[in-house]
DNA sequence: TATGAATGAGTATTCATTCAT
DNA sequence: CATGAATGAATACTCATTCAT
């Protein structure tokens, strides 16, 4: 076998990964980003990547199955990193309300700090990869992240913070009104993501809360 | 003569259209978004599509003057049809407010009666399309729409019928909303839509409104 | 059977054609020509030819074979229109030196009125068509006029007034001589075409005659 | 990488080409001249080129940017191929006389060792190659040679050894001379090269020198 | 006769992938 | 491990040709 790569692994367990191949799969992963947020799925060939990350086209075939797989690593990643930034402020606030805020503003944070990441992920989402033989296609990637955010609603209209609503349907709502900063910000570079921020954090207080009368 | 298509119309004058080339051309064009809908942009050859047409992938060339014109004319097509459910929904209504529930009611109304324009043009806008020298994609097709949706916050403000927020931030998060439900729609193909619609409307109305206290 | 065009004609004899189809030939042929010289062969498509000709492809379908036999009409007017043109010069002249000069003159002043017909010979000659199964391509296009000139170097040595001299090399390189003009031409339209013709009666006249001495 | 080929050398230095490079380079440029020699231009696709060659389409678009940069290295290869073999016969050469008598034996000499050569520089220059924008067609190829002749012609005008004439007239018909024959050749592979060269040396020996009465 | 709609083979080119080195 | 050479299928697009009208 000439590749690291086996797609069912016969033993059941994850391979044993070595340092350098997380190394040089983390490298690649991150020039892809790069790449894809730049030029758009449909250019980021292989050979663009590659390219940035300065290597071979072999080393990309070497380290992963094939571009569907360096796709899912890539998505994988943008929401791992996203992930790593949102739920600390997310999670353990005194009220779901505050949880709503912190989710809001760790997510703009986020946009903020990587805004090739969200950019990548929204470039990939719908563009590209072979739906296989079926012809359904939408990978859902952002599912977890909107069952994190529903549970935050549901736990609110719980204990009486928020007002009857659909959880799912404001899940949907923020997390796209989150996502569609990172175009925003490909037209308007030098928005103020701060006051962004404030103004969805209103807006969906505003959206959600109880009206004490 | 062996295509329709001229790229500069010598004359001046629009071209007339015969009947079978209008009627050719919407077909492609319906055939393409239905392509785009299913496969994704970056799978939605023109081979694809004329095989939903059920012609020669030549047929597309001699009507279109290359896959840019046809994706042109898709999104011009479906922002055509979409306004012309919309408007008449989101006009001359007596506030601004049920402007609002109008362009609300309507969009989910054509989100429903065209699941799949939404879908494709949503494919369209990122993933495809060359960027031509610069590194700026996206292109900014959902503009028209966000203006006309700010001006009717803009306008609801200086009559004193909404709070102060940011009315470019607000059209951002609908139009956004909006669009989701088209993605919703591939994983829940039975979601209630008059329901979701209500739910966005009481959501932007609470969002919008000065509290009366 | 819906063409006039029969490749075999089974009578042996050749068609009877109308007034119609013979000012059809030549205005195709004369929008042929034209195309040609100015677009070169590869990009002369007959939608091309038709455009300029105010057709639609389907005429020329109708009164030619197909390509090959259009471009055999072509080479075939050109060759002919020259013919008419440099024939009386070239005949009936007391000496073959006078034939030899009233050839180079009729044919750079064939090239003077007609630009474009031999540029487009010569665009054709080496371009184009397919050699249907035979690796052998070069059309003996130049063969006619070739002899006609071989002919007056002959006789000229048999009757004395030229040197020995290899006749088919003199007139290849004459006949050459008059082809570069259209060339020549392309790049310096204002040439001198009449100081050109004296130039190459003056070189043909030394490299032809005896030496007296 | 995907390519060798970068349009646009970022490190301003001549890149550095590996022996496999150059070999493979060349072998499609020999392939490249013997499918245009012996199918013309229009009929020399890619896919012709890379069957003489023993290689898939793709080999080509690795190791050359374009067609047209093939098409360039081709016409470059026949032109450095025949000035290695021509100069050195029409240099440093007592007389101009002598100058020309070389460059004429030399130049057919090319011809009979390369004959597929000139016959596919001849091919392309006419036939081929987009307009860009303007109608001229027709590449200059020839320019270097001419020029070269004429300044033979010129040098033997000024020492006095040549009769005046129009050096440019004469430089061209000399190239087309020689261009001509292997032109010839495909009609008649049995001719006698080295009988033709004394033909033209005569003939332009004579066409050239001073009367000497 | 003439049109123009349609075909299908052919064009150059791109690219994920493989594999000998 | 990594390279880079090579493949072959896929891409958008062109064009001579056919044929119903």
């Amino acid at each position: 076998m000439q590749s690291k790569i086996q797609t069912t692994d016969q033993g059941g367990r994850p391979e044993r990964q070595s340092f350098i191949e997380i190394a040089r799969r983390k490298q690649i992963i991150e020039c892809a980003i790069t790449a894809i947020a730049e030029l758009g799925y449909a250019q980021a060939s292989l050979a663009q990547i590659a390219k940035r990350a300065g290597v071979s086209t072999g080393v990309i075939s070497y380290y992963f199955a094939g571009k569907d797989e360096l796709i899912d690593a890539v998505i994988h990643h943008v929401y791992a990193t996203g992930e790593a930034i949102v739920r600390p402020r997310a999670s353990n606030q005194p009220t779901e309300r505050a949880s709503l805020r912190g989710f809001i503003e760790g997510s703009v944070d986020f946009v903020r700090t990587h805004p090739n990441y969200m950019r990548a992920v929204k470039n990939i989402s719908r563009g590209g990869a072979a739906p296989a033989d079926g012809l359904l296609l939408d990978r859902p990637i952002d599912e977890p992240r909107r069952s994190g955010l529903q549970r935050i609603f549901e736990q609110g209209q719980g204990n009486g913070e928020f007002r009857a609503f659909s959880p799912r349907v404001m899940a949907v709502t923020l997390v796209e009104a989150i996502d569609a900063i990172s175009l925003q910000l490909d037209t308007h570079p030098d928005m103020d993501l701060t006051a962004y921020a404030a103004e969805l954090v209103e807006l969906f207080d505003r959206a959600t809360r109880k009206t004490e009368d």
